[in-house]
RNA sequence: GCCAAUGUAGCUCAGUGGUAGAGCAACGGUUUCGUAAACCGUAGGUCGUCGGUUCAAUCCCGACCAUUGGCUCCA
């Protein structure tokens, strides 16, 4: 399904993820490395583990992923990291016994007999305990391949390998965490205990290994972002996935849309603001409701309509009644009060419910507005706005808009994944001509956004539709499904960008690329976006005038080469480990004397007028600090330039430049180096 | 939302069934120094929240909230 163009060396190759995992051909199989062949065969030697302390367990997958592997098991007992241990030394054991791994091939046939029997993912035949999802794996195998067992000690798999040669080869392992996951990753399915662990050659590169992890810590957004007051989620009274951002945050946020700005401001795009609320009928409209109301925070509700008198007087009624039956309540217990009371009570819930049944006859369910999720349909009417002619096209509407989307509670991320967003959006109308060289303009500017951060590993994902999916995921639009991503896949082949496409991911309206980018810790993340779509602008009647005289429907092109401001500032802190070039770097720059030398600080004061003057986020440290601590503080705020003052370059007109994470770079004349500056941030130099 | 782990001062972390400590940061003072951390002092905590067990809970138990690692989902 996932065709692949030739990989760049600098692009990653499409790999299933542990969520899904694609169903690995035997042409896959043979090509799996010795690390992954060690890996595979440590998810085989930890299930013989579990078995031998809790014989019942039921397997059901056990692959090797990017950074080891994982074996899916149903067990009563709730494997907790307390069984680590355990687990661990008893896979020693298995591994100091040395085991061969023994491939036998079999017949489907006695492959479903030894499920039956619960010997498949066992270590002896477990009547009464069918071993189910090896069966389930078993009618995934396509006839005519052959089938096979794997046999190490006393553990049988049903599986294809291959396996390392004896249960000894497998140098080094730790067994890492445990989570849900659902079988053949099936919500609706029955959900198993995920064992991860991690294997290698030897206990060496084990050892690199959780180093490396530890680095990766050391530059993860959030850690950096607490380190330099970039950002806040304030949990308690803003809500989680909510971050705020300081002073020193926003200064990214600005500077990228400063970037923004002039950038769409040269590719002749206008820039528009809308409101962060719209009524139901426009989600209606859109066709969001139906796909995307579980991603939308839940509505509010206004009365906006008066009810009709005939319901106000029934209102009044009802309410008199209440207020009888309260009466007679406290009045007393005699036996009449008593039925007089249940005569009041019956009456008002007769007259309630004829209230509801007239409030739903009048249509007065309330007026509701939901929370944008996302900009389109708001540019939409932007567009239907004013009338216009094919001369206006192609016009680029675009805006930062502010989105919310309420994630589910265990997708919150730091700023990766959050429910406020701000977004690097624009919507493209155009006709079927200007099409091509719209969507190449786009990717036109994603590359020259990814130059100037120094972006290099990444992927290009072009996610189209599946058929079975159209008129429930996908708009029932087959013929404009093949058109458009024809379209697509033909400015990608020319343009020559190296792409992976993938089926079925497409956006409920049209064909994407998405740009796929890993976080410090490896996670995967869409960068940004470039969408099609066909669909959406007609539903909302969106029109221009053609040279004919005819009304056509524009196409739309959704972009947000950016992504989110959250995403994006997270991707990039821990991309520059914090140490953020100069036009970037909320603390450019800062002087520093080197002492409290009144002569010192009167030369040094001018300079620092000068650079804000042109608007340099520049400070000062005259104190009377020891000077190595002024400048351990400027290095632990990753000041990206430190000009130094002391008496001799007093006497030279100079400053002493340090750069964070650089070092000194001796005095220069101090005309220089304002200059030099002023060229790096305007230029927005690396 | 699901599974698991975690939650002690602004940060990094100790700690105990008898109502809490360290380092850094902050604040006050001393210190006058050429490229990553001077010295002394002060202040700072309902030990995530709520309930239960107990004479007594930060510690044991439960629920909830949040975060983290995964699953599902996604910019």
């Amino acid at each position: 399904m996932a065709e692949e163009n030739e990989q760049q060396p600098n692009q990653l190759p499409a790999q299933p993820t542990a969520a899904n995992p694609e169903r690995k051909t035997l042409d896959d199989r043979a090509k799996m490395t010795e690390l992954e062949r060690i890996r595979h065969s440590c998810a085989h030697v930890m299930a013989t583990a579990i078995l031998r302390l809790w014989p019942d367990a039921q397997f059901a997958a056990g692959p090797p992923v990017e950074n080891g592997f994982y074996y899916d098991v149903d067990l009563k007992h709730r494997i907790s990291p307390e069984d680590f241990e355990k687990i661990e030394a008893e896979m020693k054991k298995e591994i100091k016994a040395n085991n061969v791994f023994e491939k036998i091939v079999v017949t489907r046939e006695q492959a479903m007999k030894d499920s039956e029997s619960g010997r498949l993912g066992g270590l002896a035949e477990r009547p009464g305990n069918v071993s189910k999802f090896k069966i389930g794996n078993l009618e995934a195998i396509p006839e005519g391949e052959p089938i096979s067992y794997f046999k190490n000690g006393d553990f049988i798999d049903l599986c294809a390998g291959p396996h390392v040669m004896r249960t000894g080869n497998i140098g080094a392992f730790k067994l890492t965490s445990v989570a849900a996951a659902y079988y053949k990753g099936d919500e609706r399915g029955p959900q198993l205990q995920r064992i991860y662990g991690t294997a290698f050659k030897n206990k060496t590169a084990l050892d690199e290994y959780f180093k490396m992890l530890e680095e990766a810590k050391r530059r993860d957004h959030r850690k950096i972002g607490a380190e330099m007051g970039l950002f806040a989620i304030d949990t308690e009274f803003v809500g989680p996935g909510m971050p705020l951002w300081l002073p020193k945050g926003t200064v990214l946020v600005e500077e990228l849309e400063k970037l923004a700005k002039e950038t769409e401001f040269a590719a002749g795009y206008v820039r528009v603001r809308t409101p962060h609320l719209a009524r139901e009928k426009m989600y209606q409209t859109s066709g969001h409701l139906p796909y995307y109301a579980d991603s939308m925070f839940p509505p509010i509700e206004l009365q906006e309509r008066e009810a009709s008198d005939k319901i106000k007087k029934l209102e009044e009624q009802s309410s008199q009644a209440e207020q009888r039956f309260a009466e007679v309540v406290a009045k007393g217990d005699s036996k009449e009060e008593f039925f007089k009371g249940q005569d009041f009570m019956q009456q008002q819930h007769r007259l309630k419910k004829e209230i509801e049944e007239l409030r739903k006859a009048e249509g007065l369910t309330p007026e509701r507005y939901y929370l944008k999720a996302m900009n389109c349909p708001h540019h939409h009417r932007i567009f239907a706005a004013e009338p216009h002619s094919y001369r206006d096209l192609p016009l680029r509407l675009a805006e930062y808009g502010t989105c919310y989307r309420y994630e589910q509670s265990g997708e919150l991320f730091g700023l990766m994944r959050v429910r406020s967003l701000n977004m690097n959006d624009a919507h493209i109308y155009c006709t079927e001509e200007q099409f091509a060289d719209e969507f190449r303009a786009v990717n036109d500017m994603y590359l020259k956004y990814f130059k100037i951060f120094g972006l290099e590993k990444y992927q290009m994902r072009f996610s189209t539709h599946a058929a079975e999916g159209l008129g429930k995921k996908y708009v029932n639009e087959p013929e404009l499904w093949k058109k458009t991503e024809d379209m697509v896949r033909k400015v990608l082949i020319e343009s020559g960008i190296n792409y992976v496409e993938v089926a079925n991911e497409a956006a409920f309206y049209g064909p994407k690329i998405d740009v796929q980018v890993w976080s410090a810790i490896g996670r995967e993340f869409t960068i940004a976006t470039n969408q099609v779509d066909f669909a959406v602008p007609a539903k909302f009647g969106l029109t221009y005038r053609d040279k004919d005289n005819s009304n056509k429907t524009p196409l739309c092109i959704h972009r947000a080469p950016l992504g989110t401001h959250e995403r994006f500032i997270g991707f990039l802190i821990e991309h520059y480990a914090g140490n953020f070039p100069l036009w970037l770097a909320p603390d450019q720059v800062r002087v520093i004397t080197l002492n409290d030398d009144e002569a010192l600080i009167n030369y040094a004061k001018p300079i620092v007028a000068e650079l804000r003057a042109n608007m340099v986020r520049v400070d000062a440290d005259f104190s009377a600090t020891p000077f190595k601590a002024k400048i351990s503080n400027a290095e632990q705020l990753r000041v990206h330039t430190m000009l130094v003052i002391g008496g001799r370059d007093m006497e030279a007109g100079a400053v002493s430049v340090r750069l964070h994470h650089g070092g000194p770079q001796g005095a220069k004349p101090k005309a220089e180096v304002v200059a030099d500056i002023l060229a790096g941030i305007k230029e927005r130099r690396a």
